[in-house]
DNA sequence: GGTATATTTGCAATCGATTACATTGATAAC
DNA sequence: GTTATCAATGTAATCGATTGCAAATATACC
């Protein structure tokens, strides 16, 4: 591995000299600079970034804990993340935590032992060990898409949940609905509770009468929206119009309904909730709510680096508008249904 | 940030016991041992991973370069990867390189720059510039599923292609179809080869023939299966069953001949490759080859570590088996069609 | 030309660990 | 009681960079 002293050789000039070349070539003169230059190409000098990070404390590089890599819509959003990273010179380490408290601290460890220096959440739990509690203070965090459970209030990339599934519940009563089942994901989370206030929410104004026990559900998967269909339809007043708290249940929910002979929407609308790629393309094509996961990506790594570098953030919460896409899994109420 | 020193003036001992107790404890009495972890445990001491690596010359890291972070096929690959790794003790950094070679290089670089000790690479391009190709002879790099073109022959760790797509092509050909279109990913690379090898070998033997304008597309995406599709039904010999090369693409195709009132498989057999989740809650349900794609995942972590730490590979091509789903996307051919 | 100032450069300390080597003290062997 | 052996610990060098401070050189001004 050749090192700084290889190029210093070569230029005959002092380590000082080289590490101002690279790093604040304006302190050098142009001369020299050169030879540096030339120095450094020769010999293929590659700085060695740890040592650098050892003496500046910093990493230059960011954590993203996700529960589960396998949800497309964590990808979108881990995509901007990557990209608006890699733009500020940063890099990006993965850790999926499949939801085992234990891998999040471990993971979440990282930036306590200096391997980074932030962390960017995509999941509610507070992701350090009892233990580290009081260390994670003073650790840079932001959660994207969720709200993060503790005392502490971290700050978040969020959509307007509430605003969000509002509007789908008004779309579907517009097209005449009154009977409703859910089918959740995670049912301890905030953005749980905000989205299901904001279907109530349009119950309670519009009169429409809801029993919590057409809440089914409890996972964000495909197999979950199967389960949760054939559970609402067994139900003895059974729904012609199913929440799906995201797109996975929901290509799960449509697939299952059809499978027993459910037309989608001429008998049940569904709709769903984020927006994934196949959502377009599947048959029908499904109503959902479109969250600029992208963009939301790349706030909360610019977030987390005002947090770094010590910038003080204008607000806590950082809300994306979303867009409701109305396509052809909701439709008319059937009264035979 | 509490450093050695801090956990040497508790525990009343030097910084060689206080790192030697943590990583090589056998080497120190339990009783000083003990009262270093309590030290430890007081100060809340995270020994800096960093300063650690500059030492040892292991960044314990291992590079991901993908080429494109929305495709569901490759997060199943990366999942594996993730667990493997960090099971092994290693973490993930993430490149999504959207196919630019300059930002493939920017990342391979990272490997250069002692970030990370070893690389997997999911694409098949040489991922150094030209600059570093010589530094580059030593760095450990496995490509998965994917064969790194170049003068030097990386490990691989690959499915086997060729009998893939024959089996999928016998599948067909049984059915009765002898009119064939296909709709590629990335032309230039080996498994597009070896994919079109297999079928062209199986069309040999059958005594069908095929001409190579009933090849289209050029990209892994949803959009390129309906271009493809709409470009193969717009032929004056159009085909009764399309092999698509990915599974994105078969979700495109079959999407768009339904839109064009086409019946999937009733008048024209689909199938794809890799097994992407969705593939199976379409409608109909695709026809696909299963990859183990997460097995091979973390069989890339095991040889690139294989390599790393010097132990000689017993081959330098892993081949998985794949296995083919029979499901509702191909049937039998319809001579009205 | 001489002094003040600005620009370049080098020396050596430093970051926070690890580790070769030296030292200490205890135990065993004779 | 003396010496050899071994376990436990400490001292200090080291990894490969960065950077404060000082020295050397160049430039400006009178």
């Amino acid at each position: 591995m050749t090192t700084v002293k290889e190029v210093c050789r070569l230029a005959g000039v002092s380590t000082a000299t080289v590490s101002r070349a690279l790093k604040n070539p304006e302190l050098v003169s142009a001369k020299t600079r050169e030879r540096v230059f030339k120095a450094v190409q020769e010999s293929g000098y590659r700085p060695n970034m740890l040592a650098s990070s050892v003496k500046t404390g910093k990493s230059n590089s960011l954590v993203v804990l996700v529960p589960n890599l396998s949800n497309p819509f964590f990808m979108r959003i881990i995509q901007g993340i990557e990209q608006a990273a890699h733009e500020q010179g940063y890099s990006v380490l993965l850790g999926d935590t499949q939801g085992e408290p234990a891998r999040e601290h471990e993971i979440a460890g990282m930036v306590l032992s200096n391997r980074a220096d932030g962390l960017i959440h995509l999941d509610h739990s507070f992701p350090f060990s009892a233990n580290d509690a009081h260390l994670a203070e003073r650790v840079p965090v932001v959660s994207v898409c969720e709200r993060i459970m503790g005392d502490k209030e971290f700050p978040v990339i969020e959509l307007d949940n509430y605003a969000a599934t509002r509007s789908l519940a008004k779309h579907l009563v517009n097209y005449g609905h009154k009977k409703f089942g859910i089918i959740a994901g995670q049912r301890d989370s905030q953005i749980h509770l905000d989205r299901l206030a904001g279907i109530k929410d349009v119950f309670a104004t519009e009169g429409i009468s809801f029993n919590e026990d057409m809440i089914v559900g409890g996972a964000y998967s495909i197999e979950m929206g199967q389960q949760g269909a054939r559970d609402l339809m067994a139900k003895e007043n059974r729904p012609t119009a199913i929440f799906c708290f995201n797109d996975d249940i929901a290509l799960g929910t449509v697939f299952e309904l059809k499978r027993m002979g459910i037309r989608v929407p001429q008998d049940v609308s569904v709709v769903g909730f984020d927006n994934i790629k196949v959502s377009a393309f599947i048959d029908p094509p499904l109503t959902t709510i479109d969250q600029p996961a992208h963009d939301m990506g790349r706030k909360a790594v610019e977030v987390v680096l005002q947090i770094i570098k010590g910038v003080p953030l204008k607000r806590n919460r950082e809300i994306f508008p979303y867009n409701i896409l109305e396509r052809e899994s909701s439709g008319p109420v059937n009264p035979d249904f």
